[in-house]
DNA sequence: TTATTGTCCGTACACCGTACGGAAAGAGGT
DNA sequence: ACCTCTTTCCGTACGGTGTACGGACAATAA
């Protein structure tokens, strides 16, 4: 089945046909699938665990879905489908702001989104409101339509990284502590005179780290970076007027 | 064998020992590495493959290598280690600008690297040479050491998903033109009137679509969120200044 | 009932990363 | 020259992956 049909599965629900009626719905497997990835990672989704998580043989999952990527694609847009919104208030900073929180809040409810490389764009109902609703944010930019969407990328792009690292942050409950992989690596680096070599990189490294390790500085450096934008997003400028396009 | 003393092999060669003498080097196996990921691209890059490249049975590499994940982190290294520089001349902003670049040129040589996921920072000679220069293009700014670094990881961030932007739109050459792509699934698309209710993403979306893929207004769309992200970060902006961290 | 049309899914294949252990090769001591 | 010790090479095997194929099965239409 083409991706586009199955995206927007819920416009045109198809007629009751002969043969053997589906155990299974196209959304059962999909949020099967969501609930793997949110449990387990991205990286442990496998076609047959799914399959094993709502009583199926693997095969049977081919039937609703192509294959494993538009699988994938079809969790992408559901969880983007599925987000909350309020209605976007307050000065266009403000609104951007909001985006950018709805973003964090939906990459911390499913991190594995951080992490899910979509070749091309999932032209789906969820995918899509998103946009309409984010491009809200940026319209009263004095920008061109590209410069709009480079805008509105620049931040998500940001948001997707600072999830990364908040999570990242968050990981203390891997299978190695930061400290004890330090104890076993970081002993060989201080023998090798890094800090004469690499006085700015010890220095700032060393204070970055620290910061970064604890979940509140995390917070406060996504907050950092998301003023950075804004503020270079700011039209009142004087001399400069971003552009792009032809 | 620890990934730290692998990355920083080159400074203490190991002495001759007794024993077979191995028929290859780690350089020669992240090489093959590298230009296995150069040619294939990142997923297609296995073992077995760089092992026959190298005229090798696949148990041999794990003689110089740990696993797949150390020779990433080799490679990753390795890469770094080869950029080329000149030396970062002129205003912050320039020197900024210039380390942009020559990211951006990194990720064009080798365009997998924007694909890579590591976990742990990489702390090689490569990385941590390429960090104390880059450093260099911030220290300038009237920052705090976490806010350097999280303004540096900004800008690093920011070229990561041009670069990926430049690749997509540099992939003609793909097995399905997005051309082909749009006939297939396109059409049931526009059935679903999309444009009016999604207004501003169709708006918007054709024409940064357009944009994005024309090569050059890929570039342009690059500088413009370059000189976004640059205006953001300076510091002469009366009644703020950047603060981050405790 | 029978034919038709769809779904379910066991089996199989190619590929992956990698654990194990024996074969092969070079160096040092005698 | 030989034996021994150390190290490297790598064939085999295991458990995992995505998915092609085709038969068993169920439900509707005739």
């Amino acid at each position: 089945m083409g991706t586009v049909r199955l995206l927007w599965r819920r416009e045109r629900p198809l007629p009751p046909r002969p043969g053997r009626r589906p155990t299974l719905t196209v959304d059962a497997v999909v949020d099967a699938g969501i609930r793997e990835a949110d449990d387990r990672g991205l990286h442990d989704v496998s076609l047959r665990r799914v399959a094993e998580h709502l009583g199926v043989g693997v095969m049977t999952l081919y039937g609703h879905v192509a294959n494993k990527a538009q699988l994938l694609d079809l969790m992408v847009d559901q969880c983007r489908l599925d987000m909350e919104w309020a209605p976007l208030s307050g000065s266009w900073r403000d609104r951007l702001g909001q985006v950018a929180d709805e973003n964090l809040t939906l990459l911390t409810r499913h991190p594995w989104l951080a992490h899910v490389e979509t070749e091309r764009a999932v032209l789906g109902p969820g995918t899509l409101g998103k946009y309409e609703r984010e491009l809200g944010a940026v319209e009263p930019l004095p920008l061109t339509d590209p410069a709009k969407d480079q805008a509105l990328a620049l931040v998500l792009a940001f948001v997707r990284s600072s999830a990364r690292a908040l999570e990242a942050a968050r990981a203390e409950r891997s299978e190695e502590t930061p400290e004890q992989w330090w104890l076993r690596e970081g002993a060989e680096l201080a023998a090798l005179g890094i800090e004469e070599r690499f006085p700015l990189a010890s220095r700032v490294g060393q204070a970055a780290g620290a910061a970064t390790h604890a979940a509140a500085d995390a917070r406060s450096a996504h907050a950092f970076g998301l003023g950075v934008l804004l503020d270079g997003l700011a039209p009142a400028r004087p001399g400069r007027r971003p552009r792009v396009g032809g």
